[in-house]
DNA sequence: ATTATCTATAGATCTATAGATAATGC
DNA sequence: ATTATCTATAGATCTATAGATAATGC
């Protein structure tokens, strides 16, 4: 009655394997909401590994963010990055880009948003602020991206209807004529 | 050095600072890291009586959005409504409003969010989608109230440069020159 | 022998309750 | 006498650690 553990010893795939839980379990509920013995039950890993890999919950938070930097964002056109991040956060379950709901999902937590911050800042502002001329390039960029968080919060954490049952295509078609005009308008 | 108490008998007056002090320390800091002795220490009563009072703090939080929800949106002119919303998360200290503040640091819990979905989609939804004449103007007032959101979630808690530190007037012009476009387009 | 894994538990919270104390109104 | 307020603590977490057990490699 007792979960299961790991049978085989082997030290990196439990890492691999606490990561993994975490980095799923991190973006589902949040930093606060998730208990080390959760990570450890879905990773079939006993619970006390965790401290001894990691040190601290906190540090295996750190260490998630840091092998997810590592990951880059998939290259698609720079014209299909706006769409794709936004079908991304539509439709949570299909990506692998776990950063964005794991920020939306850890608000109450100011190390987790900092730690979070930094890869996002790299993987999606830099990219979206190539795609305007303007001077300031930087802040159109954020505010695509907190139009992009914002409906990810409003769709799946406040659950609002009638954006929450929404049609993807809809709001995409939507959200993009309005993003061209913030793109475009010379500053 | 045990925090001093309300010296007064009056639980009317009690039951009035114990809402406010939930109010501003759940805007602050969101339902799951507010304690009920932090609300009980903020409003000088003893923390049994937020118990006696609201029954728990699930309870006491539907009675602050309750509360909330009675006071009605400042009634200016619908034109500067989305204008208004904006300032208002762009210069948080500045509002009585905390409930988009409190739904941006309450994410990771489901009641919370809610709670609050209830009150903002009456207080909020409604009136940006008076804004539009399309049929699909209700969507199109919650990809507002999104952006709005995702910019406070960008700005305050992940606090992501250049938005973070951005003139709010540049804010508000990039913004409605995008909301115009997204509003007026026939759909 | 080394070390990955597991058991058991310390210590620090947090929400909530039972019952005592004391200020007010009759 | 009523009841607002306070004290003390139960009971349920949660993170983290100390030390025992057992599987592997030499």
């Amino acid at each position: 009655m007792t979960g299961r553990q790991r049978r085989r010893r082997d030290a990196t795939a439990t890492r691999q394997a606490l990561l993994d839980a975490a980095e799923q379990l991190f973006a589902e509920r949040g930093f606060d909401r998730t208990t080390v013995r959760e990570i450890a039950r879905q990773a079939e890993a006993n619970q006390a590994l965790l401290f001894r890999y990691f040190g601290s919950k906190e540090a295996l938070f750190e260490a998630v963010v840091a092998r997810r930097g590592r990951q880059r964002l998939a290259k698609g056109a720079p014209e299909t990055l706006v769409e794709d991040t936004l079908r991304g956060i539509l439709v949570p379950e299909s990506t692998a880009h776990h950063s964005l709901e794991t920020l939306l999902r850890s608000t109450g937590n100011d190390n987790a948003a900092a730690a979070i911050r930094r890869e996002v800042g790299e993987e999606y502002s830099h990219a979206l602020a190539a795609l305007t001329e303007a001077d300031n390039a930087d802040l159109r960029a954020d505010l695509v991206l907190a139009w992009i968080l914002g409906i990810g919060l409003l769709r799946h954490i406040a659950q609002k209807d009638p954006l929450a049952d929404a049609d993807p295509d809809e709001v995409v078609d939507l959200v993009l004529g309005a993003v061209r005009t913030l793109l475009e308008r010379s500053g």
